[in-house]
RNA sequence: GGGUUUGUAGCUCAGUUGGCUAGAGCGCACGAUUCACAUUCGUGAGGUCGCAGGUUCAAGCCCUGCCAGACCCACCA
């Protein structure tokens, strides 16, 4: 069979994934501890873009890590309907059709979307699968699944009774072509170039950008200090405008700037969101001249059905009829809201909306953080959420969109002979939100047509998902141990999921934050469709694997900072994965070659028994294989498996390599649990990058050519794939499930624990390493040739002059009794490369380099001891080092000197 | 204007409570190589850690100021 020198990722991850999901592990175990993460739900209808490809890794990671410890461990996936995002497009796609969403009746919006959602759906889960997540599907929970909505209904109930919902006018961020209101952070400012008119205003002069709104003026307002116009304040005055005359009261207030302008602002309550808080301060009325279609209203008298733009250009005409117009600065430039989907300008306007008083529930959320509660990483972020729940205004919880969850709200119908007065008694919760009305002891009721914020269904997802107050079958799982997710959502998301999370269950709603931060495209410009610079996740890994991509994305990244996206990462760790196959291959190599002695018959499959075959067959046999494990039952999750190094009495660590390695892949194993442990995971990588390709590759394989023990290697090999699965999962398990015909899945095997080795022989080993890399050093510099190594009285080299002749590719290592030519300057042995009198001269520079950095090196160690604060006030082992230090430089010094012949 | 954040090798970035002789990947230079891997191996060059002060025995890390960039919030009618 041909041999596959290369991990050719394609041929084996989808065949590794569906293992892992038809096996069960990605279920909880129920035993141990329980570990919980909950996925942001991407958009059920869309694509992965690369951002969730740094996220799905990450969450990974520390799922599989933790599972492999031996928790109770569940990755609770999402789908989000991603209310505005789905609706523009479903919108357009009606536009397309030449139909409106006014042509039809809520409910079949909301079937149309549900259907259109439908069709487009089911992408974005084959591409986590692609990305390797091993997330509980059979736990996964749409944004509309009925019990979302159900718990959604009790939390506004809750609210509702607690008297922390209202009914309220307030200005709203309008974009009137989509028809809906925007929450702030919807709204995209952009400076933007627009005239400002310099106008007379009765007694007054000011400057405005917005002359159409002058119908909607109730006010002027002066600055409190201002002397220029303190005889006016408290006064009504009489304005003379296009439409006749009309009054305003002129108040006093510290929102006007003096020294803008003349000092003077004119109020217009309904259309401005500043204009609107002086009117609440000054108890001030609400005159509405603009609606909801962005035209003006019947208040602009000739100007009524005008939109705002005509309506902006016949005022100023009729103003400059009348000389009202003083003077226009046309390049006065001011920020302008637009609506980010559609670029439409943004009109604040007056509508009747849900708000929930926040106040109360951001309080607690800041005591909670500020008691430490909840751990941020990075940890700036907690200050940063602190400050913001203090500023935090009233929660505008309606959307006037259908492609959501409808608000179980009814209001009273009024019937003619109505006197209600009392706004809050004309509206009741109830949740028949199918009905368009519904009838109450012979009161009719109509509905509210507006649905929910998503951020007020999805700012519950952490006690939806776990089912916890409805004391389900993963309420174990709440709190979550950590809410992985981008900076960007740190207040529209993480915010109100501590808010809802307190209130709704006494308890936080998760014990850690992490924040990855943004992925930007190679050159560190953020990524756009418009800019034509996205990276598409499902293309990388065709060209480099899974394995790959999630190594280069999180190689190099650390928490909450934007950074570029690197293609020579992804490559890196391309790279990675194939030398890990290969260290895999050479293992089995000898592996099979020495079973191949002592048996006859093991290959599972019936084919003539050859490891490299095995390991390396062509895809269809390598995926059935692979595909005819793993049905549940054989998965053995119990005892017996643990990891507790299952170490056979023939693969005990012989020679000082073996007790090397085991002390190098200890030491990677208490790195990782300390990286994991504090979510550095970009240093995690970088621990296994090396620990696997430095360590086992470059030094242990290399020197168990000289001294093959298969045992022992398939240890090692186990050992390293353990500890490399959660950042590599599929060509770990690939390797794994080749190598072993026991059914056993790495997946669900237990992370290593203390490895057994001799600290005495691993230090001989660095010993030897030394002397090789100081071989290596002295070699590179000179002909290539092979050269002979001379020993005198030096047992360790003697012991392992194979080891030494193999790796530094020298000729022979011989015992002298008296050496000659180079002296070596590797610590503590007696060697000398045998060379002649020209080669040494010619090496003789670069030991003098040598020795003149050595000298340097010792005058800054004998500085800093002579310093008597130093030795006074440093903390004790540290002067000991140095100390040390010194001492052995000066061994060095004196090594040079004689290779020298000083 | 308020706040956050970044500036470290040619590029992209690490550097956790100050102990550093400042690291990685990629790139670059030189050399090697039939038999695990050219997606390889060995060796090397390359940094006054944005600038200027200060604290300290010791500063890439702490403090102050300045320069340059990014982001968030608020916003002038």
């Amino acid at each position: 069979m041909k041999l596959a020198k290369a991990y050719e990722p394609k041929t084996y991850e989808p065949a590794i994934y569906a293992l892992w999901e038809t096996s069960g592990a990605f279920a909880p175990t129920g035993k141990g501890e329980p570990y919980s993460i909950i996925m942001p739900p991407p958009n059920a209808n869309g694509n992965l873009h690369v951002g969730h490809a740094y996220m799905i890794p990450i969450e990974d990671i520390l799922t599989r890590y933790y599972r492999m410890n031996g928790r109770d461990t569940i990755w609770i996936p999402g789908a989000d309907h991603a209310g505005f995002e789905t609706w523009v497009v479903f919108e357009r796609s009606l536009e397309a059709a030449e139909k409106s969403r006014f042509d039809f009746p809520r409910e079949e919006l909301y079937k149309m979307t549900w259907d259109f959602v439908e069709q487009n759906r089911g992408n974005m889960e084959l591409q986590l699968r692609a990305l390797g997540a091993s997330c509980d599907w059979s736990n996964l929970v749409f944004t509309l699944d009925q019990k979302v909505v159900d718990r959604v209904y009790q939390t506004f109930q809750k609210l509702w009774d607690d008297k922390l919902i209202y009914r309220g006018k307030r200005l709203v961020n309008y974009c009137t072509k989509h028809q809906t209101s925007f929450a702030d952070i919807e709204v995209e400012y952009r400076e933007e170039k627009t005239p400002l008119y310099y106008i007379k205003y009765g007694p007054f002069e000011l400057a405005t950008t917005r002359p159409e709104t002058k119908f909607g003026d109730t006010a002027v307002a002066v600055h409190p200090s201002d002397k220029r116009y303190a005889k006016w304040v408290g006064q009504t005055v009489v304005i003379p405008g296009v439409n006749g005359d009309f009054e305003v009261q002129v108040v006093a207030d510290e929102m006007v700037d003096l020294n803008f302008g003349t000092g003077v602002v004119k109020i217009t309550p309904a259309h401005s969101f500043d204009d609107f808080e002086v009117a609440g301060r000054h108890n001030l009325p609400l005159k509405q001249a603009i609606d909801l279609d962005g035209k003006m209203t019947a208040v602009a008298g000739r100007f009524e059905g005008l939109p705002v733009l005509e309506a902006r250009a016949a005022v100023v005409k009729a103003m400059e009829e009348m000389g009202l117009i003083i003077k226009v600065d046309k390049n006065y430039k001011t920020r302008i809201g637009r609506c980010y989907k559609c670029g439409t300008v943004i009109e604040p306007l007056p509508m009747e909306q849900w708000f929930v008083r926040v106040q109360p529930l951001a309080q607690r959320a800041k005591q909670v953080i500020e008691n430490g509660q909840i751990k941020f990483v990075p940890a700036q972020k907690g200050r940063e959420l602190v400050r913001y729940f203090d500023e935090l205004r009233d929660w505008n919880i309606s959307r006037q969109i259908p492609w959501g969850i409808p608000i179980p709200a009814f209001r009273r119908i009024k019937k003619p002979s109505d006197d209600s007065s009392n706004a809050s008694d004309e509206w009741i919760f109830d949740t028949r939100v199918d009905k368009e009305e519904i009838d109450i002891d012979g009161v009719k009721y109509r509905r509210d047509e507006d649905t929910f914020d998503t951020w007020f269904s999805s700012g519950q997802w952490p006690f939806i998902t776990t089912e916890y107050l409805e004391k389900g079958d993963l309420a174990r799982f709440y709190p979550t141990s950590v809410m992985e997710t981008g900076v960007d959502l740190l207040r529209q998301w993480v915010a109100r999921m501590i808010m809802l999370g307190l209130y709704a269950t006494d308890d936080v709603p998760f014990r850690d934050v992490f924040f990855h931060g943004l992925v930007l495209d190679e050159h560190g410009v953020k990524m756009s469709k418009s800019k034509g610079n996205v990276i598409n996740p499902m293309d990388v890994i065709d060209e480099y694997g899974s394995d790959a991509l999630r190594i280069g994305i999180v190689m190099n990244r650390s928490a909450g900072q934007a950074q570029a996206f690197s293609t020579a990462s992804v490559v890196a760790g391309r790279n990675f994965c194939n030398k890990l196959w290969n260290i895999a291959r050479f293992i089995e190599s000898k592996i099979s070659s020495n079973r191949g002695e002592n048996s006859s018959s093991e290959s599972s499959n019936g084919n003539s028994v050859n490891g490299d075959a095995e390991m390396t067959g062509s895809p269809p046999e390598g995926h059935g294989d692979v595909m005819s494990r793993g049905s549940l039952e054989r998965i053995s999750r119990d005892e017996e498996l643990k990891f507790s190094p299952r170490l056979p009495e023939n693969a005990k660590p012989q020679t000082i390599a073996d007790h090397w390695i085991l002390r190098q892949l200890d030491d990677a194993r208490k790195q990782l649990d300390k990286h994991i442990k504090n979510y550095r995971f970009a240093e995690a990588i970088d621990t296994i990058y090396h620990v696997v390709w430095d360590d086992v590759a470059d030094w242990f394989i290399e020197a168990s050519k000289t001294t093959s023990q298969p045992e022992f290697l398939d240890y090692v090999l186990d050992v390293t794939l353990r500890l490399v699965h959660p950042f590599a999962p599929f060509v770990s398990e690939t390797i794994w499930t080749t190598v072993h015909d026991d059914e056993t899945l790495l997946i669900a095997q237990i992370w290593p624990e203390k490895l057994p080795f001799d600290q005495e022989k691993a230090g001989e080993f660095d010993q030897i390493r030394d002397l090789i890399s100081n071989l290596r050093l002295v070699t590179a510099q000179l002909p290539s040739d092979k050269y002979d190594l001379l020993y005198q009285d030096d047992p360790l080299i003697a012991e392992h002059a194979d080891l030494i002749q193999a790796l530094a590719k020298l000729q022979s290592v011989k015992s002298v009794k008296r050496g000659r030519g180079l002296r070596l300057a590797a610590a503590g042995c007696q060697a000398w490369l045998d060379l002649s009198d020209e080669l040494i001269y010619e090496h003789q520079t670069r030991l003098e380099v040598r020795l003149a950095e050595t000298r340097q090196e010792i005058a800054t160690l004998d500085k800093r001891l002579a310093s008597p604060s130093y030795t006074a006030k440093a903390p004790a082992h540290l002067v000991e080092e140095t100390r040390s230090q010194l001492k052995e430089k000066r061994a060095l010094e004196a090594r040079l000197m004689v290779e020298l012949g000083v």
